[in-house]
DNA sequence: ATGTTATTGTGAAAAATGGAACAATATGAT
DNA sequence: ATCATATTGTTCCATTTTTCACAATAACAT
């Protein structure tokens, strides 16, 4: 199913909306529910949902449980998600101790960086050198990693990931990289993210003035 | 100027770009050399320019930093940006030790926390008594906050934050957030980052076993 | 001076996205 | 059993965004 990528971003947004409703103790929800907690329109919702074959009940709404478990199949989330951190600096370190992801299904099973002192493989998140990353990826079958090195040093270490085998990678360095054929890069950039807000906020302050 | 947040954030990419290639001598660039360095096209990248009134040179291309000085004028970067974190975490930490924010013209000014342990006044970036932030934001004229809390806690910190005058909000909580009238909210979500991109390598996997 | 070429700037076409509207229909009420 | 109602699923329409195409023109070569 191809489709874009706001799309799946909502689908997402639905899943997590649907645990706080369930964990709520509700049991159904209508399209409008999921619009309010997500901020969308039901059409979009009940859009999406078709797209994927999704269906629910007229008059009744849909289903969480098996909605949730419709949402986690399409998302990859029915089974454990290994994820490597390259990078071992403030954000790579704090990604690996972030907790948030393993009741998400993803789990960082390692971290890997130049640097000898960063090396720490007692760790619960092992550290290791960064030249043992391609046997790690092929042994541990890992597709995705978190790109977390200085700019500088970015696109090299991509390259590096790259011909590891990696599938995908979340670059959260503040350039744009030129990913190797077959492997699909997002980018997290807290600083354009930043830029962007600012932005709008200047503009909606001036047309307020004016 | 009102446009998409997608042509921002392109305008954003364009300047770290311009650095860049300043930096390796370059003096102008053409709209392709910018699309190349971005991952665009040149008809965007001249379109987006046109958008905001930025012209170049028939033949001869763009000034690098005549176009720079643009670019840093409409992003706002012409004066120092002042941030305040709520939420002293590990990804609070993070943001606060992060280096990288200085030579955007983002100076994080003070972290807020609930837990007085996390408390720390004499720090280089002081972390503070969330009760002090709106006395804080009065007195420093802070307009963006970067919200790091756990999700939780992420609603009421933001109705808080929202009341203490600011402006724009970077959420970083892993759920949609409902901004009060004149706060805007921009959502960064690394766990919806790594599904989106899970779900497109899991998509182009199977399209290209079929 | 003239012609050639490279590159911009923009208007129009196309594609993608989102939203409104409504027919279909399951549920519950009478 | 029939009717009224609520909600889905989908089609169609509007809007937004991107791409294409090419006229305009500045720089350069001859």
């Amino acid at each position: 199913m191809i489709t874009n990528k706001n799309c799946i971003i909502r689908l997402s947004r639905y899943k997590n909306a649907l645990y706080r409703l369930q964990a709520l103790g509700f049991v159904k929800v209508f399209s409008d529910n999921l619009a309010d907690a997500v901020g969308g329109t039901a059409s979009q919702v009940r859009k999406d949902f078709s797209i994927f074959g999704i269906s629910g009940n007229k008059k009744g709404g849909y289903q969480i449980d098996s909605l949730l478990e419709k949402l986690n199949s399409i998302l990859g989330k029915d089974q454990l998600q290994k994820v490597i951190v390259v990078g071992a600096g403030h954000i790579g370190s704090a990604l690996m101790r972030y907790r948030g992801f393993e009741k998400e299904g993803i789990k960082i099973v390692a971290g890997f960086d130049i640097d000898p002192a960063k090396i720490n493989r007692s760790n619960p998140t092992p550290v290791l050198p960064l030249e043992e990353i391609k046997a790690f990826v092929k042994t541990n079958n890992i597709r995705i990693a978190i790109l977390a090195v200085p700019d500088i040093a970015a696109q090299q270490a991509a390259d590096m990931i790259c011909a590891a085998g990696i599938k995908g990678i979340l670059n959260f360095a503040p350039l744009g990289l030129k990913g190797a054929e077959g492997c699909i890069i997002n980018n997290v950039n807290v600083e354009i993210e930043l830029e962007n807000l600012i932005y709008f906020v200047n503009v909606t302050e001036k047309t307020k003035k004016a």
